[in-house]
DNA sequence: CTCTGAAGTGAACGATGTTAAGTTAGCGGT
DNA sequence: ACCGCTAACTTAACATCGTTCACTTCAGAG
């Protein structure tokens, strides 16, 4: 597969062909072997059929380049979050279609959601844009849920305990593949529903309660 | 930084103080720099005033070193488990402290966590291992909290999820720090107060309510 | 003192990201 | 038709990395 056509030179105003070229060459190659470290500059440069130092005419450096294939890729993330908070009947269940968006493509792209969302934090700004941009359709929805009067309190706050949630379920399950995950649907359903009870419960579990207490407690929440 | 002091060679019978001396200062240097990339084979060689090829004299390749590093680190976190068990009055309170005690574990040893709980999932053996570890603490305490009465379900399940958020804050925190993020343990408390009553309530929200109606069951929560 | 085997080295290989300097060729101008 | 400019690309090299193989050194039993 590894292509040896020569690929012919760009005519004079095109020489951002190029990029496009390397960007897909780069998108699939990430994709074929859900490895970051076997997309090397060389074996995309190979892919494509031009020489490796063409690359840097279009993209800085090797991180530029894996940044540009992620936002390509978490462009679908954005659509279907947008899709999901639309489609969707009242704010509640925009969030828990957008929870379960968000895990659906985590878990079919899980080298570019490890790049992004798992990667070490030094510099690399753009994963933190694309996180962002994640963050404020969770944002949005809670938003509207406090507004709904389904959920209350601050809602920054409320974001980012949902978020972790749903990030905890895509990336343990992205990380740590061989436990013995339930069916991915119905074990986000539980998840989200038990995060959402607890939030809307808007009450905390004091330390020092007995266990007795305790125990009456989360019982008499029962259905 | 960079030591000079050729080492002397080992007595006779103790060429295993060298595997000693490589962990130790593999350990410092991922402790220093807090970036796996900069612990390279050369760089720990040159901390111990040793040739590079001496390392391969006690770890088969720089992941076993790793490896190695982070099972030493991750022994911490056996104990903390063990005591947070230990010292809580009760099966909840164990169950709450546990995951105080990790969340607090991953922040203050990001590296390392990262390296082992977020890494990719190709083969890398030890790290599963080292996450079992920590995934039967937890599951234990849940299983004592079936018994005590205050949780209900299948252990594994409820386990996996309790895991997937407390990992979710952790490594959430690690990759993005940059976020809002609210004081760490208001946070976790937070949060984890929130899936035990959501887990404990035992009901889901069925999807095709109506706002209407889902507010009102969530209202009815409230304290 | 010798000689053996444990302890450690030197030099090299192939792969990687990155840079500097050079070459090729499309295309408007004459 | 042919210049010549410059956009588009290449060749060659560098530094660094993990890894391997053949080689050396030296502590200490005999």
């Amino acid at each position: 597969m590894a292509s040896d056509a020569p690929r012919k030179r760009a005519p004079r105003g095109q020489g951002a062909a190029l990029r496009g070229e390397v960007l897909t060459a780069a998108m699939d190659l990430l994709r074929e072997t859900s490895s970051e470290e076997s997309v090397s500059l060389r074996a995309v440069a190979a892919r494509v059929g031009v020489s490796v130092p063409s690359i840097y005419l279009h993209f800085a450096d090797k991180q530029a380049l894996l940044d540009a294939v992620c936002e390509e890729v978490f462009e679908q993330l954005h659509r279907a979050l947008k899709e999901a908070s639309a489609d969707a009947p009242d704010a509640f269940e925009a969030l828990r279609q957008q929870g379960m968006a968000y895990v659906r493509f985590a878990l079919a792209n899980p080298e570019h959601y490890r790049i992004v969302m798992m990667g070490s934090p030094s510099g690399h700004d753009p994963a933190d844009e694309i996180a962002s941009g994640a963050f404020g359709h969770v944002l949005d929805s809670v938003t509207a849920c406090i507004g709904l009067g389904v959920l209350e309190g601050d809602p920054v706050d409320l974001a980012l305990q949902l978020w972790a949630g749903v990030h905890g379920i895509a990336s343990l399950r992205i990380a740590k593949p061989m436990f013995p995950w339930p069916p991915l649907e119905d074990f986000f359903d539980g998840t989200f529903c038990a995060v959402g009870i607890g939030l809307a419960a808007q009450t905390r579990i004091p330390v020092g309660l007995g266990a007795d207490e305790v125990t009456a407690r989360l019982n008499s929440l029962r259905a």
